[in-house]
DNA sequence: CAGTGGTCTAGACCACCGG
DNA sequence: CGGTGGTCTAGACCACTGC
């Protein structure tokens, strides 16, 4: 694997993963075909073989390719969409695919302490500024989710400034965060509202809501943000798709 | 790594990562400790640095640990819920995780024709047969899930003489089917219990189910099964771990 | 600086698949 | 049977972390 400019050095694994994919995207290697076998890419790419695997490792990940034990390494037919629930975005990053008018009404944003949310999922100084929004996601108008958001200040420095009825929360996270958004945990819960959500829902405290728990992980494994979500699924459901 | 039964040999790195569950399960390995460097863990299990390494990015896969480069590898924080969602796998593959014991109660399983379940997310002939499984699981006697399946008996034929009480369906469908599980669609809802699922759940109707739909594809596209799973999530909880 | 994980090599043996 | 991927070893060098 040749690599001219310095800057622009990668792993070579990621080189011959981002090799195969573009020979994918490109149709030399179409769907249903079957990539060259790993013993192949070793002497083209002149690497050893667990360098190859851990190159379709990742191919594998995204979905894009499937290994089977004595057969090969095959293309995925058509990619699925992008689901909601597989990588890590935000909520209005996923309706947004919908055709329905997305507006987000905030009810509250205020720079609260971490001794107000005892529930941060890490252990902070209580004293601690945390950027605590409120709001409400709206469909063509119809109230379905509401978003209770924790975002701690030091690691988005400026964050509390910014417009979140026009700015997604992790439009403004990926601009300010001291460091890169790397992974996530999403919980779901089936949860009856309470008299609050169920007012700013418009619905009665019977029905039946999905409740996410989301956690969002910086580079260096510190939580920059959390957040608890209810939607209502008689208006929007969450999907995702799988990879085995 | 000593290996007595050969009928239970298990490659060394999932004996290993399975060890290292074990201790965290125990709290041997408590939440936010770090786990023993990889050169002890080469020590300890008399193994080479790649097999620990790949007995960790398992736990990492499922959420359990998190590495950071040049700092160690750490006990994630949170309950170590299954990740049923990120990859395509059975439900009893995932609680699998958890130290409670699972077990599966059949309540019906019937070869029924297409045309009794209309709503099969693929066009068939209203006779073909269709294996209906209708399961609980619980959690150490706790009923947590009821399962619905429909599975195509010319996609997986043999499949019904299966003892779905001890066999888990995903193991079954790996293993009668005619091409391999591809991937998956599930989308989440909640839902309020009606009369049946709440007589097995041993809830009341007013309680707020997560209800999963799902899809399961084989390597054609062809759809092989779809279910429907309501889950009390009092006792279980769906967590998926999400990358940027 | 020492300790950690990330990458990479060059072999080896085995289990599975298909003809 | 030959070809494929799955596992495993025993080294090596490097980048990052924290003291």
């Amino acid at each position: 694997m040749a690599e001219t400019d310095p800057n622009l050095m990668l792993p070579i694994h990621e080189q011959i993963s981002e090799a195969l994919r573009s020979r994918i995207r490109s149709g030399e290697l179409p769907v249903g075909s079957r990539l060259p076998a790993e013993s192949t890419l070793m002497e083209e790419f002149s690497v050893a073989r667990g360098t190859v695997r851990r190159a379709l490792r990742t191919l594998n990940e995204q979905g894009i390719v499937q290994t089977l034990q004595g057969k090969g390494t095959y293309v995925r037919s058509g990619r699925p969409e992008p689901s909601i629930a597989q990588t890590l975005v935000g909520l209005s990053e996923s309706l947004s695919y919908s055709e329905k008018s997305l507006t987000t009404t905030v009810l509250r944003q205020d720079i609260v302490p971490a001794s107000a949310y005892p529930e941060f999922p890490s252990t902070l100084d209580p004293a601690e500024q945390l950027l605590f929004l409120d709001r409400v996601r709206s469909l063509d108008d119809i109230p379905v989710a509401r978003l209770k958001n924790w975002v701690r200040l030091s690691l988005a420095p400026g964050i509390d400034g910014t417009d979140f009825e026009t700015t997604a929360l992790f439009t403004a996270l990926d601009r300010r965060a001291t460091g890169h958004l790397s992974s996530g945990r999403r919980t779901f819960e089936a949860v009856l509202a309470d008299g609050d959500i169920a007012n700013t829902l418009r619905i009665s405290t019977s029905v039946p809501l999905l409740f996410l728990k989301q956690v969002t992980y910086l580079d260096d494994g510190a939580v920059v943000e959390c957040s608890d979500v209810w939607m209502d699924s008689q208006h929007v459901t969450v999907a995702m798709n799988l990879i085995r």
